[in-house]
DNA sequence: CCATGTGAATGTTTTCACAGCT
DNA sequence: AGCTGTGAAAACATTCACATGG
């Protein structure tokens, strides 16, 4: 039940990092070392379980999970096991338990408040993405150079100005942040969300971001992900 | 070392598909030799190179450009080696040869037509980004269900419904598809993409897609990735 | 039987460390 | 003296294959 989160090293470029051991507090450590990587896919699993799971199939094997999510029946075993054993051996897993338990160790069991700064185009079309809330976050502040420019646009969500970061965060206890503004404004943003006590920042700017090790960074780059696709296309 | 965390891990089957050897061509080409996760980090290369070079730097060595970017030098000189030598010893790289040479090597030296799926909030954001073009891609095509509804709001490029993307998209020679339709129209407009000749595609839908294994898939997938971080934080 | 969970094997990616060139 | 490029080693990740249990 009780798995404490361990960290592993980290990314440095591609898909983000997690925090990084060394400003980790060695408290009791009842789980093995979970790799990143696997924390990555958990998502996965159980976006598919919850799907099975309402669609009414009250159990999976590793096979058709694999199957359905795009990955080897072998991964997904492995990757469980990481954290126990959920399967019935001759059946497979049940997905409402399998699904339920994910999201706890996920702790996507629960509703986040999210803060946001940027509110341009981006940060507009994030804000209106209503998949976000379902998923277990909720943009709960948002920031902006221009606040005042914007605040009539926002719904319902308080826009305060950068200055304003650290505190409002801090207030607010939020712990999650998206930065969706410029590359030259993100280390900024960043360093003020730290401050306000941000672990964990999903960032949409091109830029590779400085923090301290005990907070997480995901990287959202299309760009990169289109010219690093375009490497296979024919002349 | 900063308080940047430099480690880095592998991303296997997370974050897209390179094409699948079996259906490659087997030409000239290095490509079918050099791993994806090296491809994938290019971009970042190039980027980092073509604002080295922009600020009148005129060389750098892998240690410096791996500080800018956070990962590992050895990692740089690494990857680097899988496309031929490029350094000075003693001295380091030619920030705007190489960075040119990468953007040779991935094919960003040209401009490419893009045809985007999903005109909703995402979509708008999408095609008024003008981070877009500097970077090799102009949208050139957009398809909506509702094309009609959304025809007055694009700047300058035509909206097609859904039904036209084979025929558009193939009278168009379009190589590389973005789509930002809801997950459940996901799998349907890939078909058609795909039909008309699209061999390279961004994903923002959470769906897995099926593509024939000559297609490059990449998926943008916030909500997995913000959910992968609350893994980490504290209850 | 069927399908899990896991040691062992294999494959991939990163890092070390240094010979060799400028 | 400084820094590349690369064998060799280490670390990491995936897959195989099967003993085990419902």
């Amino acid at each position: 039940m009780s798995i404490l989160r361990e960290h592993v090293s980290a990314i440095a470029t591609l898909p983000g990092r997690a925090p990084s051991e060394e400003t980790m507090t060695p408290r009791v450590q009842v789980s093995r070392e979970i790799p990143d990587i696997v924390v990555r896919r958990l998502p996965l699993y159980a976006r598919a379980l919850r799907d099975l799971s309402a669609r009414g199939i009250p159990s999976v094997s590793s096979e058709s999970l694999a199957e359905a999510i795009g990955v080897t029946a072998a991964q997904i075993r492995r990757d469980l096991s990481y954290f126990g054993r959920f399967g019935k051996q001759g059946k497979g897993y049940d997905t409402q338990f399998l699904g339920e338990t994910i999201a706890g160790f996920l702790k996507i069991d629960r509703q986040w408040d999210v803060a946001l700064v940027g509110y341009g185009n981006l940060g507009r079309a994030i804000t209106h993405y209503r998949g976000l809330i379902p998923s277990s976050f909720t943009i709960s502040a948002i920031f902006d150079r221009k606040a005042a420019e914007y605040q009539e646009h926002a719904p319902g969500i308080p826009v305060h100005s950068d200055e304003h970061i650290e505190s409002e965060v801090a207030r607010l206890g939020i712990r999650i942040g998206i930065i969706a503004v410029p590359a030259g404004a993100a280390q900024e943003v960043t360093d003020k969300l730290t401050a306000g006590g941000v672990l964990a920042m999903l960032n949409y700017a091109p830029v590779v971001l400085r923090v301290p090790g005990h907070v997480t960074v995901r990287e959202i780059d299309p760009i990169s992900a289109m010219q690093s696709m375009t490497f296979y296309l024919p002349d």
